[in-house]
DNA sequence: CTAATATATAAACATATCAAGATATATTGA
DNA sequence: TCAATATATCTTGATATGTTTATATATTAG
């Protein structure tokens, strides 16, 4: 139960909704393309990304300075909600590469 | 986007996720059988049937006095949550059936 | 080791959601 | 129509969650 809340509760964030959307597109990225790219402050961020990585739908590795974050390979109904929001209908942020 | 969030949120909390376990167990169920059984305020329950109807979980059917709720047929993210709360390992009330 | 950069965490405040109690609406039967 | 039963809605107070600002930690360059 906690486990399904958890994930579920996770979801229920538009920022984070848009964040897993933009992964799911641009595959691994730092907190700091993320920041750019949504041009949102890096705390917010990173307190999303948390959650996220929490509930199992993230992995980060660190590299050097940064950190990048991508989708992390799931299945049942975790799979089903990531195949759900890749399909939802919504403007997602112009990615702001990082340089380096 | 919305429709997604709603459908989440609807998800997001311990009693709408035993409601929805139980309905999928016992099939269709009047409000007071769910109150007698849950042991809840009747608003309580009300209020979340009410959220879990909206959110395209639950159908409704008036017989007489009574209401009559019961799972919907659903498919792709949804169906996955339905199936995923089928399988949680979470102690259900018993079934409290109303005399008629 | 120190400064600079990248990321994470904590505290304070605002907003959303829940439970409980009170009240309203709908249906039936007298 | 009126009373009783079943269900729905509204209001209030409590708790949870999100945003912001400030601060802490980690890594690299010098």
């Amino acid at each position: 139960m906690e486990e399904f809340v958890k994930t579920v509760s996770a979801l229920k964030d538009e920022t984070r909704i848009k964040i897993l959307k933009f992964l799911l597109k641009y595959n691994e990225r730092c907190v700091c393309e993320l920041e750019a790219s949504f041009n949102m402050l890096q705390s917010r961020l990173s307190r999303h990304l948390k959650i996220l990585k929490d509930a199992g739908f993230l992995k980060s590795k660190r590299k050097g300075k940064k950190v990048l974050y991508s989708i992390k390979e799931v299945k049942g109904f975790k799979k089903a909600a990531l195949d759900e929001i890749e399909k939802l209908k919504i403007d997602l942020p112009t990615l702001k590469e990082c340089s380096i």
